[in-house]
DNA sequence: AATATTGCAACAAACGATTGCATAACACGG
DNA sequence: CCGTGTTATGCAATCGTTTGTTGCAATATT
């Protein structure tokens, strides 16, 4: 616009003002210590010269940070790429929550390597708070920091004996809903497909343990420990349909992404689903119900879940110490079983 | 930790080990001006209380912000979530190679409201340099910002008479190998589904066009202008096979997630794909073989995309006025065609 | 008319680092 | 014992804001 004199920070423009620098400050902020006539001025003037105060050096003076830290930790998958939808959604709802409060969103993908991954963003200065999106096999490492750093929450399971402010789905209830549905329909042998290192796994496999045993099915039941990424999903289980003796007849997935797959394999080795085999998934993911055929599911509340973690967060960077929130699942029925 | 003397900055580190903060300031970033003795006694004084020197502040003096602001413009969705797996798979690569490079990631959606939505982020003084995934409609505002600041570059279209600096594959040539290809599967009547209202669609399209053009099927053809999420995506699509007279032949998805949903309507209308109706994608994303049947899609290389994205804006940053890059689709064929 | 109140704006000290320059400490040869 | 040269540290300015305190007029009060 105006070439040479740019105008890079109050103190040029408090010099075209003929003010000084603090009444700069004062007049961008609105404040009434400053004269409604010579506020305009200068605001116009800033309009002019489009200039916006640094913000980094207001945070510094301000002691925030204006940032949340969005962290998705690795742990326990291979360092490939997460294209999970999963994550897409619940981003896109922690960006929309944290915009509607004027914090910006730190992304950090971790591959945790040394203990040391979490501190260190923590005490980096440059966030006031930090946002997990899922535990990982990371609880030691996240205890300990939660227990000397209250703005810290996680999405994820809300384990016993743990402290760290958690928000889920009742992962337990969430398996043993799937697992009792399943039984309803008539099935008797059944698979279940996740990895149970991750404790919201862990879970949901307890949960549908619990239910086959109280109907004394827990003996026809085999688990398959598959990763929960689309790429490395598919071939095991494909692999583990051509291995196995005599495929059960209800399969239930940790996640929607793995009963994709699922669905998929099966589809290729001829097995008509729902017609030999009834499929459950996990998450309710938008794609759930654009699969062929379309999926039944547990659904989490991922908007609900983080409005949850995004209220809890802003609590506790208040000072509150807050307890933990679980959600209700919900079974979701459509045409996979 | 030590709960009382807790050490929040240089200075306390300073008093500590009884020497003055530039010394410390020196010794943690390891400069041979510092004894050796001293460095190492000063490295592990501050290990033991683990401190971090604030990043805001070394930022401010040192005149760099240390991260890059990745935004999502979303000017003609209407406002809804994306769930996209377009936007986590690039969101992905983007995080790993700028991690790689040092620098943090600051998320943004934006719905433009005002056409300053990309100078407050530009002037903030929040970030060194800005990514877009995709330009939306926004090109007017992003040519505008792009010829005053260096540091932008943008995924999607590389326009004529455009001069900001972009990544994106050929969509002009990606929609042509598409209908190519759909051509010479036999097809006679064709529809594409999206919306041209996004650069690279309305370069997709008349990539078909001309495909068709050239064999002389211009005439039959069909435009659906659906948006890109898969919750739109479905209905609208089902809606228009149940009020289109003639089913086309072949269809040419202006990316995967639609023809995800495109492929889910023909089902449940009972149309065999790709007995009756070849479908072609576009993207090519992790999910695109995970369908049933597995989708044919022209491949664009987000990894090499995002890859070249951070390349150019980082030499941007030091100064370079870097050209755009075009990257070649690719064919992928597989059971829908 | 003298004093108290108010309204505006300037001054200067933070915030927590980095870094050029000045200086202190030390060893060494003459 | 002094000059000279290293080497290691301290000092103070700086980055661009915010904000408590202060100074000064102009107005209100008695």
């Amino acid at each position: 616009m105006d070439g040479q004199g740019r105008v890079r920070n109050i103190t040029d423009l408090a010099r075209l003002a003929g003010v000084s620098p603090g009444t700069v400050s004062r007049a961008l902020a609105d404040s009434h210590l400053i004269a409604k006539k010579t506020r305009e001025k200068i605001q116009q003037l800033a309009r002019e010269h489009d200039f916006r105060p640094n913000v980094m050096a207001r945070n510094l003076r301000i002691k925030r940070a204006g940032a949340i830290g969005v962290l998705i930790p690795l742990g326990h998958e291979t360092g490939q790429h997460i294209s999970d939808p999963f994550f897409m959604t619940m981003l896109g709802h922690l960006a929309d929550a944290l915009t509607e409060r004027g914090h910006d969103l730190l992304l950090s993908r971790v591959i945790p390597k040394d203990p040391d991954w979490l501190n260190r963003v923590v005490d980096s200065g440059r966030v006031d708070g930090v946002i997990l999106i899922g535990q990982s096999d990371q609880i030691d490492v996240i205890e300990k920091v939660a227990s000397r750093y209250l703005p810290l929450v996680a999405w994820g399971a809300n384990l016993p004996g743990k402290n760290h402010c958690s928000v889920g789905s009742d992962n337990r209830k969430g398996g043993e809903i799937a697992a009792q549905h399943l039984i309803d329909r008539g099935c008797r042998n059944f698979a279940f497909f996740g990895d149970p290192v991750a404790p919201e796994i862990a879970e949901r496999l307890e949960g549908c343990r619990a239910a086959l045993s109280s109907s004394g099915l827990a003996d026809n039941f085999s688990i398959l420990p598959a990763h929960l990424t689309a790429e490395t999903a598919h071939p095991a289980i494909s692999k583990w349909l051509d291995d196995t003796q005599s495929i059960p007849n209800g399969i239930i997935a940790a996640s929607d992404v793995i009963a994709m797959s699922a669905l998929r394999a099966l589809a290729e080795h001829g097995v008509k689903v729902p017609g030999q085999v009834h499929v459950v998934g996990y998450d309710d993911l938008p794609f759930a119900n654009q699969t062929v055929p379309t999926l039944s599911t547990v659904k989490q509340d991922l908007a609900a879940g983080a409005a949850h973690l995004v209220d809890l967060l802003f609590r506790r960077i208040a000072g509150e110490e807050t307890g933990s929130v679980v959600l209700e699942p919900e079974l979701v029925v459509r045409q996979s079983s």
